[in-house]
DNA sequence: GTCGTTTCTTGCCATAAGACAAGTTTTGGT
DNA sequence: ACCAAAACTTGTCTTATGGCAAGAAACGAC
């Protein structure tokens, strides 16, 4: 019994290729459910780091910089793949946290069933190459849009791309993300409703 | 007959696997030669990129902001790969420009015929998902060594990372990697040099 | 429902970096 | 070798954001 959503974004994923059903089939086969209440990790700092996808709900992905302070790296929402590259491909202690921001569900694999498929099937091969293609572009995008921009341009920018975000994150969480303190955001956000509203 | 620097790069880049003389073979027949004057481009935005070793020289990779100043992204040295996972992998239009700052010299090739090796040639598979992987994870090294960092703090590490770069870049691509004026970066320098002479 | 903890907001002051403009040095073309 | 253009430096002033601390609001455990 093929995961449906999971095979269901594989083969939207790449609508060029046409997925047999017995390579969906082995693909999904390969996976396993995971589920995690608000707050619990999907991936700690020093664990080798999985293969994700996540079905529902939203996750943060985060950092300690040199102060012990949390870095929000990414927030991820549902209908995606999430790996840390250097975890997932070299086999490295992650540096990375994934922790729950609600419940969520999805499905997880390793890198030895992965990396079997990769060269077993081509279909996967492309999706596989699709999906961290996709991931680096978007990084990049991500990281190209903050530059020379004021802290007030990225706080619109995220509230256009991913308002829901504010509905399951800290302040303290979004702030970080946007590179600046919970101070400095939590006076963007009055600003900003001051100007919205006239 | 193999292109010798370009089969000793692949090679070493993955010690794991030991190539077959014919897939290396097969491997750098896929790629011919550039040449590239000091300003001369690699890539220009609205191109489609390809895949490119730069066996000698310096390049750099900048785009342009919303008032239409030069961007750089990356500065990179010989000895390794270089793409636009954007352009390469989806034939889109580049955004991004890799422009000669000293004469170079490489290999470059296609999607079409690398693509090809991808599904032929497992070796191939496993350098072409090392180097993807590699890139992702230097880039998101080097984005999350910038945050909660003072300007001189940048310019220190860029310092220790990459010194030859202030041989062969302008200050003002250097400031605008770093993220700061030219202003700025001169009176870093100078703060600096103060410092280390005491 | 109450109390304690955590999150968020606000005020005041400090500081890193930018904007602009003028000067100096370096570079490149003829 | 000379001149013009480009690259770099410096001065003065402005501004966005941070640091710290106090208060207000929201949340969670019992």
């Amino acid at each position: 019994m093929p995961i449906e959503s999971l095979a269901h974004f594989i083969q939207q994923s790449i609508p060029q290729i046409r997925f047999s059903a017995a390579a969906l089939d082995r693909i999904c086969n390969a996976f396993e459910q995971y589920d995690l209440n608000e707050k619990e990790f999907l991936l700690k700092e020093g664990k080798i780091g999985g293969y994700y996808f996540l079905e529902e709900g939203f996750l943060r992905n985060f950092i300690y910089d040199s102060k012990g302070n949390e870095i929000t790296i990414s927030f991820y929402k549902a209908q995606r793949v999430i790996f840390d590259p250097s975890s997932f491909f070299f086999s490295k202690p992650s540096t990375e946290n994934i922790q729950a921001l609600t419940k969520c569900v999805g499905y997880f694999s390793t890198f030895e069933k992965l990396n079997d498929l990769f060269h077993s099937t081509p279909e996967f091969r492309e999706f596989a190459r699709a999906m961290i293609a996709k991931e680096f572009v978007s990084f990049k995008i991500e990281t190209i849009s903050k530059i020379n921009k004021t802290a007030e341009e990225r706080y619109a920018d995220l509230m256009i791309r991913n308002k829901e975000i504010f509905q399951v994150a800290q302040l303290k969480q979004i702030a970080s993300y946007l590179g600046i303190t919970d101070t400095s955001l939590s006076r963007i956000r009055r600003d900003f409703s001051y100007k919205t509203k006239n």
